[in-house]
DNA sequence: ACCTGAACACCGTTCAAGT
DNA sequence: ACCTGAACACCGTTCAAGT
């Protein structure tokens, strides 16, 4: 583990949850239990109880956590430039981070960096003039365009040799001709040289930001 | 258990993963182990194992199928219509599925449903005139904003009642002049009637297809 | 070929006890 | 106030044995 070795600092709900995280990024989520998590602090896992109720405040703590790591500009900022760079911010986040994203969709009780991520969106949408419905379109657009980008992100292998294995895989598994579009698509575009998904997120991104300027100067 | 009580059938594949998909849609992911799974087919947990080989790949299974009951509309549709007509079948399978959204952000091996999905889709791009590189700017964008306003929608209550419940608890939890914004959306505007998180997702398919549109009549 | 009983090494969590 | 040892009711999975 990352940090097994330190002078036993006190536990508290901060060290608790920056152990958590360590965890979760070295380890994938499945190898975040209460029992690893207490290793990695020293400490027996029943003492985690004194600073979590249970794991799942643990898990909506970590998520939280994650949001405090996305940057949000300056409040002064264009809107697109803000929306743009904390879509970017966000999406470097969640790569850091993959097993956040899929939880995003099991958390019910947002964390207070989350509500505040969420409120500096809003607010400077408000102050850039869009109406309080229009302001409520573009963060769920954007929203849902970032996060749908990370969890398709989240999945894909990092590195170019894991793509072809992966890609090998699935052509032992199933008949190469049942997929004709989609190998179309591999052999001519995909995995040609200096193809690389990630470049998809600021053309989509663009599109979406020129739809909502276009729909902001007409009122909605 | 939705069907425990049946004449014992025998043990199939798909018999394994229909019983797994009811229980994650009566009790969530975390009600589904080897043994509740084994309970609902009145099997031992270890006879499953013959059928699958371990819990992940049941895992795979369930994504496959729910990606199994989107509806993908006939080939010959044109492009624009077959998108949002896949898009609104996949907003409502994911609405009646909402443990699965969070697991696609975890699978590494997309089963044969998945990719033929996939592949329809890109295919009526392909027949509708867009080039490859332009397909997979679609697909990518379109893919992102379903996924991404499924996982929003997935942590949401469904009805008004526990709306305001989880909004107070909110209020609760923090000082309310924390977040002016998220309050002002809220009181003005989330929770007046006839309000519907829903109704978001129309508005932003319909700006993301004028804007495919716009982008593939001028070639990318 | 298909199913099972017993067991192993894990989980999250509670409780009563220590300092 | 904070930490812990022992225990409970669970997990996923293996193995050797049954039909």
């Amino acid at each position: 583990m990352t940090q097994a070795v330190q002078e036993r600092a006190p536990l508290t709900r901060e060290r608790v949850l920056a152990a958590a995280t360590a965890i979760a990024d070295a380890e994938g989520l499945a190898g975040l239990t209460m029992r690893s998590l207490a290793r990695e602090l020293c400490v027996q896992p029943m003492s985690l109880y004194h600073h979590v109720a249970n794991k799942e405040e643990i898990l909506d703590g970590v998520v939280d956590v994650v949001f405090t790591q996305i940057h949000f500009p300056a409040d002064d900022l264009d809107w697109r430039r803000a929306m743009r760079e904390r879509a970017d911010s966000a999406r470097a986040v969640f790569r850091r981070h993959p097993w956040a994203i899929g939880l995003v969709g099991t958390r019910t009780s947002p964390g207070l960096a989350t509500l505040q991520h969420h409120d500096a969106v809003i607010g400077n949408l408000r102050r850039a003039g869009f109406s309080v419905p229009m302001a409520a379109h573009a963060f769920a657009l954007l929203d849902s365009y970032t996060y749908g980008f990370a969890l398709q992100e989240a999945t894909l292998p990092f590195d170019r040799d894991t793509v072809a294995e992966v890609a090998n895989a699935m052509i032992d598994q199933f008949p190469s001709d049942l997929f004709p579009h989609l190998a179309e698509m591999a052999t001519e575009h995909v995995m040609q040289p200096g193809y690389d998904f990630g470049d998809e997120f600021g053309y989509g991104l663009e599109l979406i930001l020129d739809g909502l300027e276009a729909k902001a100067a007409r009122g909605g």
